[in-house]
DNA sequence: CTCGTTGATTATCATTTGATAACTAAATGG
DNA sequence: CCATTTAGTTATCAAATGATAATCAACGAG
């Protein structure tokens, strides 16, 4: 296999994966909520509960404006936060029942488009489809 | 194959397909180029020559906004302009000599980073992995 | 105890991006 | 032809995002 040619297909991989995430999620986007701030929502939704730090370090928002936006989403009460016991200088940030509410709700529509996506693929298929992702995700989408 | 454990599995990978793009592709983008112009650019690298009208398309850029900074990028002398003798409306883009040099420099390091993230597979795992490329790709990020 | 570091906030500013309206020119379809 | 559609441009405005400096409180190591 040259390794080229697999550059290549990752380059091309990779937009695929860009423009189908794009076109699963469009539209789905609750009014009144930045695309910043909705990705910080979807981080907040799969790893709750989480620091501003670690919101900061994994989208590469910096602190100042991580708290920023952070600020803005508790004031619409979509997420709370919370003293941390061991180390005061830490929150702890969770969403609120009416942000879970909310992330819940998208999850579910952004779930039908992807369900209606894979509609056609056999058991088998949906067999190789989990392989190839276990394999993707281990070897080349790491860490 | 339980889709609703798939779609948890899709989105944790779309996740670090993002996240891995963004480690491979971070710090090189050149100088006096905004991300959007950086995409833009890409888009062209690989699907040279495009109209205005596919790039807005493609890269869900309205058209004044596609206008104004192709005129940008243009004016930075990366990209051309070509009139189409058949539709005296249209034109075509393509990369300028200086965009082309700087876009295969870019790749050049991408590739570079991305070979050293699969440095460690041994042959056949390459070409699991390229199997595992093609089988998403048809089966889930198709279109 | 003190110094350096970490976690977070506020304020401010520049830049980028998105959205809209108004416009030209060329094609296309009756 | 004439009306409509397509392709692209320009101008303008508002909003989102990014970057920086200054600040504060709490922790941790020596």
């Amino acid at each position: 296999m040259d390794k080229a040619v697999l550059f290549q297909k990752f380059v091309t991989f990779a937009a695929a994966v860009h423009e189908v995430t794009h076109e699963l999620t469009k539209d789905i986007k609750p009014d009144d909520i930045t695309p910043v701030q909705y990705s910080i929502l979807e981080y907040i939704a799969v790893s709750q509960p989480v620091t501003l730090s670690q919101i900061s370090d994994c989208k590469h928002i910096s602190m100042p404006n991580t708290s920023r936006e952070l600020k803005k989403l508790t004031e619409k009460n979509l997420c709370e936060k919370f003293d941390v016991a061991e180390d005061r200088r830490k929150q702890l940030i969770r969403l609120s029942a009416a942000g879970q509410t909310m992330m819940d709700e998208t999850f579910q529509q952004i779930g039908g488009r992807f369900l209606n996506r894979i509609k056609d693929a056999s058991a088998e298929e949906l067999e190789t489809i989990n392989r190839a992702l276990d394999v993707l995700q281990s070897k080349v989408f790491y860490e």
